[in-house]
DNA sequence: TAAAATACCTATTGACTTAGTAGGTAATAC
DNA sequence: GTATTACCTACTAAGTCAATAGGTATTTTA
């Protein structure tokens, strides 16, 4: 049914928050968990996913934590998903076992483009431009 | 991740094959069996999701089986998986269960309509098209 | 140099999803 | 009235995912 999993969703709110921060600020596991109502367990285990992906900057010892390796619009959502996710296509191995689509080779091939060029089309900053607006909009409700 | 299921992935298989009958007549599942080497009780939860929803005919009883309703052209790719999938959003609920998308709101219906854009632009003509192409090129191999 | 803080690593559990199997019922043709 | 075929309902085994958990390595600070 092809869906991204809840990781995938907080990874892009959680880089979005990063996003947000004052330049080379650290923010630590703890304080995410405090913000979103998510364990320190549960947010690691999409942090290093991050980490080892490059997309972020883990650094141990108080005053720790994680912040950007890049300008905000130098990230595409699209990365950000692959790195939690693997590839973006939406038939085919799921993860080590070996089945791949069923027929019509090349009208999936186009699926996963075009689910490939939406992502790569957004980038992090836009998401937190959106945010900003939104909240923005609250005040004139 | 989740994906298009292979039953939705033999939907579209099975639909250019009835597609690529001489209009009116029935296939039985028992002849899509042989075909495609599926068990009958497998394709049969496919042709009956199709059934209901109004996108082939089934008829019972000895020359029975299944055939399409409309023109080929006036099938989408679409209309064909959401019968076996459900809505082809990239997150929330994956069946019953009450759970939505996390944040970025905007950024998750975008995503879908780059979706459902793609699936409903591709007929099922189009896909015969496509494979009757590629059979001609393995003449030229 | 010890202690505290924090990222990193590996494993596990319970719930859910899916591919595929299976037994039985209703309708149609001959 | 029998054979054929679609339709219905349930089940099993394997896989995936959200979330929890115990432990290790590194850095800062006192």
């Amino acid at each position: 049914m092809y869906k991204i999993s809840t990781r995938g969703q907080y990874a892009l709110l959680i880089m979005t928050e990063l996003a947000e921060q004052p330049e080379g600020k650290f923010i630590s596991l703890k304080l995410l968990s405090h913000r979103h109502n998510l364990s320190v367990k549960y947010l690691e285990q999409i942090l290093i996913q991050l980490s080892k992906a490059g997309l972020v900057i883990g650094v141990r010892g108080s005053n720790g934590g994680y912040k950007l390796v890049k300008k905000t619009e130098e990230y595409t959502t699209g990365e950000i998903l692959r790195a939690l996710e693997g590839d973006l296509s939406p038939v085919g191995e799921s993860h080590g076992n070996v089945i791949t689509n069923i027929g019509n080779d090349d009208y999936w091939k186009d699926f996963e483009n075009v689910i490939n060029d939406y992502v790569d089309s957004v980038t992090l900053e836009k998401l937190v431009e959106k945010n900003r607006s939104d909240i923005g909009e609250m005040y004139y409700i």
